[in-house]
DNA sequence: TAGTGGTCTAGACCACATG
DNA sequence: ATGTGGTCTAGACCACTAG
């Protein structure tokens, strides 16, 4: 793969970088165009292109005769950065779901979920690798689209995903809802903390082209050790 | 306010009448930037500057060799790309902030909200018509671009909106942040709600076209009384 | 092959913020 | 008064697309 990135890219990445890391923290000064042009050995037009795309990304801000600093606060290990329909399933990737049991789902599942239909339910927990749990996942899918246990076991992707390629079926849209809730006994028990702790409940409803719901997901996130970070960018008038 | 404008972006000004106005449509091509620097005696960085902002705004298409397009027409409006930005705005106009004090922002403050500078705090109750109380809504506002309080009190719509039209800013993008807390006694009771009852902190942050952070706004919403819902829409590609 | 947009250089003048 | 970022010019070479 050709990965040539243009100069003013890669210098981009690299104060990316010192600002993820820590190293320029928010309020901290970068370096002044001037700066930039003389250690990077470049001309003023590309060390400003590299600063406007850090502008763009809201990790710096800019002040006429003032200068540049550090906007951003470094985003905590457990958020998630999402601003798109790609990034939803990327974070179904990164968070590898566990499976543990799978049933048909009941009345009270369906209803919960807000749903209609014939579907089989996975539960589980969701965590990054080697770390606490972030959450207790349930996932409904179509009994016709469903895979066997066995499979999601071994899963690399997500189960959308892996609906996608079985059977074709393609994700037209995503319906996300997120609001607080109190843990009940069992859950909050199952993810160490007392019952009635504050978790943040993620519902998303998975359509396919037909408008029909595949999937979907709830999860349970308690307080503290997630956060849904999300960047809105204006959109033509 | 300042009317004097860029070059580049009184050309980007231009073009966009052009096609909003429906001269030029989708798959229209549009001048090349050599004829843009010819017809409007400009350079061919000015040229570029004011195409990179119709690309910005996703108006035209550009490719290498071949030319500038205008893009299809705006999605209609339950497929936007993207959880979207005027919807903020719109939540924000429904449910009325009622602010109750105003004063400097503290150190406290600043942190919490992860910002650093010179804000002015409005703290309040945000609610529907006649309803209870949905959220304790705290916003920073730079303090000179700051409403005056009674200024507030009878603001039709919010105030990101005020400011953009009181002082000719522009919020270019808004940084959202959701998680769940544990609400402490003082909140829990101006809630009506039991000390330690979970709720939903949401965190915006809009910065301007300079990437400056212009208001941050954080809103509590306890359980059971609200939730966030967003539909996301699968990409071309 | 001719023309397009993508990248980059080396200058310049200006408005503005800070000391 | 100095230095910052904002705007702008006049070049250059390149990768890519299309006729």
């Amino acid at each position: 793969m050709n990965t040539i990135q243009p100069r003013y890219r890669q210098i981009a990445d690299e104060l990316r970088l010192l600002i993820a890391s820590g190293t320029l923290k928010p309020g901290d000064a970068l370096p002044t165009e001037m700066e930039l042009c003389e250690v990077k050995d470049i001309s003023r037009h590309t060390a400003r292109e590299a600063l406007r795309i850090l502008t763009e990304d809201g990790l710096i801000a800019r002040r006429r005769g003032a200068g540049t600093v550090v906007t951003a606060p470094p985003a905590p290990a457990f958020a998630q950065p999402i601003g798109d329909f790609e990034s939803i399933l990327q974070y179904a990737r990164d968070a590898v779901f566990i499976p543990e049991r799978t049933r048909p789902a009941s009345a009270a599942d369906l209803k919960r979920m807000g749903v209609e239909g014939d579907y089989i339910v996975y539960t589980g927990l969701r965590r990054a690798t080697g770390e606490a749990p972030l959450a207790i996942t349930t996932i409904l899918v179509l009994r016709q689209l469903a895979p066997p246990l066995e499979e999601v076991n071994q899963l690399q992707g997500s189960i959308s995903e892996w609906i996608e390629g079985a059977h074709g079926a393609s994700v037209s849209n995503v319906i996300q809802r997120m609001e607080a809730v109190a843990l009940g006994k069992g859950d909050a028990a199952r993810l160490g903390v007392a019952a009635g702790s504050p978790a943040l409940r993620t519902l998303r409803r998975y359509a396919d082209t037909a408008g029909r719901t595949i999937l979907v997901s709830e999860s349970l996130h308690p307080a503290g050790r997630f956060a849904y970070e999300m960047k809105l960018t204006r959109q033509r008038k």
